[in-house]
DNA sequence: CAGTGAGCGAGCTTCCGCTTGACTT
């Protein structure tokens, strides 16, 4: 038994501090937290001044209990959680847990795991800080209360039967995503006419050039266009003026969380969880540092390192020694940035958790690199004709840099200015000829829809999650059917253009694709719906400075100038208000948007939400005539369906004929578009649209699925609706949309089965239930 | 994966942050 345990927050980090401490020092992981709030009765004692009631959960049982034992066993408990507000808390519940006396046990902090950082840890303990414990437990505690007094209200206040959920984190970013989807929608597109003119001509050594120059701004209509190129008839063209600027681009800091998570999506196209997920792998294979880090910092060491494999790599002048400082005031470094653990090259076998190690090393090395240097030349051009002039201009990189190795990608995807080439030399005075002059009509666009990963930047910017909750956030909202991540398509526009050509001037239309999406998130009718109850009753919470402003409270607890509960009690009564006011006055919510009247049938034509989603519902439930219902499409919503899309969608269920001797029947439902044939469905492809779909698109998928189908079949029980399906994992019972595992025990062989034995399986998993996984089920008596 | 959608009421759901496995109907 060793002399002294360490107890660390995450398993890997424990590795290899007991590789650095050597012999005497045992060091042992706790995982995360080891207690939280007891579900029930919220776990706070509000009444008793906040009071919280803390329980272990069952997967932390036996950390806790193996942790219990070595600390009894041994003469010395180190505590060295994170150096942040949560860590500080992990260690005070480790007090707690494992009776040791929080006055006197050692706890200590390093925020880079190298040997000089814990060797300097272990010669320096402290003694936990109470102050910041009672900021945690204040964060903690406020969380607890807004999530589970604000969702309860929902489930009685919204008519959709849902497990919706609200939480000062998630609420807003869902209001995010809605409020950019209405300023989009609300968009008013302007058009205006650029001009862009090519010259040709000779330079100072009589060699022949071309090059491109820019017009003298926008112009409003096509008529203002068309003016201002009849006054180029005729015109001679000469350089008046040529400027040569120095400029220079420094590298960007090395990786947080959250711009790993930006520049993964951006240049690899993998979403948050992905990135955490392939991180993770790295993490725990020794070949980065620690993945959840808001801090850009690199330890001395690895500092040292990198300058060493830039100098060898590209030579001394590509190296410049750089100290990054943190812009974000929200952030706790209690971790270095994300970077290789060694330079040299680690390999990595899986070609997707590669490409993001490949990523993390190239960023790395390139913040420790040279500025890129560049020459801009701006050449102006003068018009004999008018008093404009038009603008050529060109970029030279004269020495790369981190550029060798590296460039942040960014955001803004098609207004991507066209990569700037080199001017020729060019000498004042000189004369062009035009070769072609082009006024081409462009158009304004809106604020971008968010991805996951810049919907993280923006939280990130307000201050609102941490980097171990900026994924799971982002499930969390898709999960509750509040954002949906989709593809947009394109539309077609036309634009104009006008030519200048041989002083001549000819006019064109052309067309363009315009608005096509990629991963884009999206809010559902459910979300919007939501977030305007929330906005209206719980402003206090949803106001984009809330999280910032508390935070300040909760430095000011940290730092002793507050008291906990006391922030706690100004922050309930009035919320606790506003909780019981709205559970008192708040009419339920329908969602519902009236769109006209049926002109067929003279009855009200709404959309709104139904059980299963949006909807439109022509006539009411008080009619003698029974109301008709249908679905809105997948990008669809209440909120901008026009009367003519509602009624478009009336046409489903479609018959497309027979097939085969049956009909086919297109239709959707619970999982999407399907076609009906013999008694069995088939999901229709994506790339089918179920209102325009034939008959001959259709009938080779069914062919072809049947018999696959039918191979996947051991035994079809028609009139009880049983089927009995080889599965990947054995054969199972499948009964409507729930699945029974058949117990080996029971049968010999699947085929074997009758509609008897299948009903016993299904009453014997029914009253037996498999254990769940996961969260376990509490208070689940025998 | 059926062509539903009201209303009633029982019984259920829910937060944010720290950490990884266990697990494949």
């Amino acid at each position: 038994m060793a002399k002294n345990l360490v107890i660390v927050e995450s398993p890997a980090k424990a590795k290899t501090i007991e590789k650095i401490l050597g012999k005497d020092f045992e060091v042992k992981s706790c995982f995360g937290h080891i207690r939280d709030l007891e579900k029930d009765d919220m776990g706070i004692d509000i009444e008793n001044n906040f009071k919280p009631k803390y329980v272990i959960p069952d997967d932390k049982e036996k950390v806790v209990k193996e942790l219990k034992k070595l600390a009894k066993d041994t003469d010395e408990v180190w505590l060295a959680t994170d150096e942040d507000r949560e860590g500080e808390a992990i260690s005070w519940h480790l007090c707690e847990v494992l009776n040791l006396d929080p006055k006197t046990t050692k706890r200590i902090v390093f925020h880079e795991i190298t040997k000089p950082a814990i060797e300097n840890a272990v010669q320096h303990p402290r003694k936990l800080d109470m102050d910041r414990v009672n900021a945690q437990q204040a964060r903690r505690i406020l969380d607890r209360i807004v999530g589970f007094e604000i969702s309860p209200v929902l489930w009685r206040k919204m008519s959709m039967r849902n497990s919706l959920s609200a939480g000062r984190v998630q609420s807003v970013a869902v209001r995010l995503i809605v409020e950019r989807e209405r300023e989009i929608n609300a968009f008013q597109t302007v058009s205006t006419f650029k001009v862009e003119a090519w010259f040709t001509g000779k330079d100072i050594n009589g060699k022949s050039i071309s090059f491109k120059a820019e017009g003298p701004g926008k112009f409003k209509t096509a008529e203002d266009a068309e003016k201002f190129l009849q006054e180029c008839v005729g015109a001679a063209y000469t350089v008046k003026d040529i400027q040569v600027k120095p400029g220079k681009k420094s590298p960007a800091a090395p990786f947080t969380t959250s711009t790993l998570q930006q520049e993964a999506s951006r240049k690899l196209g993998y979403s948050v969880s992905k990135t955490m997920l392939l991180a993770q792998k790295l993490y725990e294979s020794g070949n980065i540092t620690y993945m959840r880090t808001d801090s850009v910092n690199l330890s001395d060491t690895a500092i040292t390192e990198i300058e060493k494999a830039i100098k060898a790599s590209f030579g001394e002048k590509y190296h410049q020694h750089r100290k990054f400082k943190n812009k974000n005031e929200s952030a706790q470094e209690a971790h270095e940035a994300i970077r290789p653990t060694y330079m040299e090259n680690a390999t990595v076998e899986d070609s997707d958790t590669r490409k993001l190690y490949e990523l993390i090393w190239k960023r790395t090395i390139a913040s420790q690199m040279a500025d890129a240097e560049l020459e801009k030349t701006i050449a102006k051009i003068d018009i004999s004709t008018n008093h404009d002039e038009l603008t050529a201009s060109g970029e030279v990189l004269k020495f790369d840099g981190f550029l060798k190795v590296y460039l942040e990608g960014h955001d803004d995807e098609d207004e991507t200015e066209e990569q700037e080439g080199s001017l020729p030399p060019l000498a004042v005075k000189q004369s062009l000829d035009l070769r072609e002059m082009k006024a081409t009509e462009r158009f304004s666009r809106p604020a971008p829809r968010y991805t996951e990963a810049s919907l993280v930047k923006k939280l990130e910017e307000l201050g609102i999650g941490r980097p171990s909750t900026y994924a799971p956030t982002i499930t969390t909202i898709q999960k509750r059917n509040y954002v949906e991540k989709r593809d947009k398509e394109g539309v077609k526009r036309d634009f104009r253009i006008l030519i200048l050509k041989a002083d001549k001037i000819s006019k064109l239309t052309e067309a363009e694709n315009t608005g096509a999406e990629k991963s884009k998130l999206f809010p559902t009718d459910l979300g919007m719906i939501v977030t305007d109850f929330l906005n209206q009753y719980f402003n206090n919470v949803m106001d984009y400075g809330f999280t910032a402003k508390i935070e300040e409270e909760f430095d000011e607890i940290a730092s002793g100038k507050k008291v906990w509960n006391k922030m706690l009690k100004e922050f309930y009564s009035p919320f606790h208000k506003d909780v019981e006011n709205t559970l008192e006055n708040a009419e339920r919510v329908k969602g519902e948007r009236p769109l006209g009247v049926d002109a067929a049938s003279g009855k009200p034509v709404v959309a709104r939400m139904g059980r299963y989603g949006p909807m439109i519902q022509i006539g009411s439930v008080e009619d003698e005539e029974k109301p008709r219902f249908a679905k809105l499409k997948a990008t669809q919503s209440i909120e901008t369906i026009s009367m003519e899309e509602a009624m478009e969608l009336f046409k489903l269920p479609r018959n497309l004929g027979l097939f085969e001797g049956t009909d086919v029947i297109i239709n959707i439902g619970r999982f999407g578009p399907y076609a009906q044939h013999d008694k069995k469905f088939y999901s229709l492809k994506k790339e089918m649209d179920p209102y325009t779909v034939e008959l001959d698109e259709v009938a080779p998928l069914i062919a072809e699925k049947r018999t696959a189908k039918d191979e996947r079949t051991i035994k079809i029980f028609e009139k009880e609706k049983i089927q009995i399906l080889k599965g990947p994992y054995g054969p199972y019972i499948k009964q409507g949309l729930k699945n029974y595992k058949i117990p080996k025990e029971k049968i010999e062989t699947a085929a074997d089965i009758t509609l008897e034995e299948a009903k016993a399986i299904i009453e014997d998993v029914k009253a037996n239930p498999p254990k769940k996984k996961a969260p376990p089920r509490k208070k689940k008596a025998e």
